[in-house]
DNA sequence: ACAAAGATGTAGCCATGTCTACATTTTTGC
DNA sequence: GCAAAAATGTAGACATGGCTACATCTTTGT
C-alpha cells in the first residue's frame, strides 16, 4: 500500500532532512558554551585549586561581567554552585560533563594530527569543530586512531 | 637581555594563546550563519532557477521573518541582492563564498567517511564542523584523501 | 476578473552573549 | 589596622537570531 512520492520532482521534494541537520548544528552551539565554562572551570580547579571569576574570564577570553552570566546559567542548569564572591565548583554533573568534553577534545586534536593537520591548526579548529562531534563520529575517531596507534 | 618568565608556576602563566583560540571560534560561529545562508540560496537557484525567501526559511528550518533578517545582513556584507516581493540573488562575492562553502563542506564530509564515520553522521555533523575547518586544515584534508584516492 | 490562498514585509517580543560603567566587597601591603 | 588595589556584583546598552502576529502584496483558480 501507500507509494507516495510517485517522483517528488528534483526539489520540489521538501528537505526536511537538510533543516534539521541546521537546527541540529544550532542546538549543538548553544551547549558549546556550557561545554567550554565547564571544562576550563575543572581545568582551573586542577591546576590553581580554584576556579575564580577573574580567572575564568581572563582564560574565556571575556570580560568579568560576561564570565557571571555565564556561570549564573551553569548553576539554572546544575552543573555549577557558588557562593558571591568565592569561587565556582562543578556538580557531579559538571564535573561529568567537563570530563567529557576534556576526553573528546583530545581525541579531536589526535585525529586532526592523525590526518595531517598542523598541530597549531590542530588545537585552534578543534576549539570550535569539537562541540559538533557526536558520539558516533567520535566513536569512529577512536577507532580510527586504535587502529594505527 | 629580558631573561623574564623565570617559571611563571603551572598556570600563573597567564595563558592568551586559549582565550585567543575561544576568541577565533566564535568569530567562527559568526560567520556560520552567513556561509549557511549563501550556500543555501546558491543551492535553491542552481535546483529551482530561483531562491525565495520561503524555500530559504523551509530549508534552514527557520520562519520566514528570520529568513528575511538574515538576508537582509547578507544585503548588508554585499553577498545577496533582492527587492521586494521578488526572489534573492547572489553578489560576484556571495556566489564566491557558496562555491567556497559547498567545496569544503563536501571535503569534510568525506575525510569523515574516510576515517570511518556512518555516512549519515558525517552529513549531520560536517554541518557544524565545516565552520571551523581552517584553510591549512582543509589542504590537510584534501592531502590525506588523494593519498588515498 | 476577482476572491482566496500564498508569499513577503514589518513590528515587536524574548533569550543570549557581549560590552562599559559604576557599586560593593575582599584581599593586600605597609 | 587601614588605605589602596583587586575581585566581584549589578545595571543597563547593544547586536544577533529566534519567534508570533498582523499587514500587504502576488499569484492562483475558477
Amino acid at each position: 500500500m501507500l507509494t507516495p512520492d510517485p517522483d517528488p520532482g528534483p526539489l520540489d521534494a521538501v528537505e526536511p532532512a537538510q533543516a534539521e541537520r541546521f537546527s541540529h548544528a544550532r542546538t549543538a552551539q548553544s551547549q558549546a558554551l556550557l561545554e567550554d565554562y565547564t571544562e576550563m572551570i575543572d581545568d582551573l580547579i586542577r591546576e590553581t585549586g580554584e576556579a575564580r571569576i577573574t580567572d575564568i574570564a581572563r582564560q574565556m577570553g571575556v570580560t568579568h561581567p560576561t564570565a557571571t552570566k555565564a556561570v549564573a546559567r551553569l548553576k539554572r542548569e546544575g552543573l555549577a554552585v557558588s557562593r558571591p564572591y568565592r569561587g565556582v565548583f562543578l556538580t557531579e554533573t559538571g564535573a561529568e560533563m567537563a570530563e567529557r568534553v576534556r576526553g573528546r577534545h583530545r581525541v579531536v586534536v589526535d585525529l586532526l594530527i592523525a590526518v595531517g593537520v598542523p598541530a597549531e591548526a590542530a588545537e585552534i579548529d578543534a576549539e570550535g569543530i569539537e562541540h559538533h562531534v557526536s558520539a558516533a563520529t567520535l566513536r569512529a575517531f577512536e577507532d580510527f586512531l586504535k587502529g594505527r596507534g
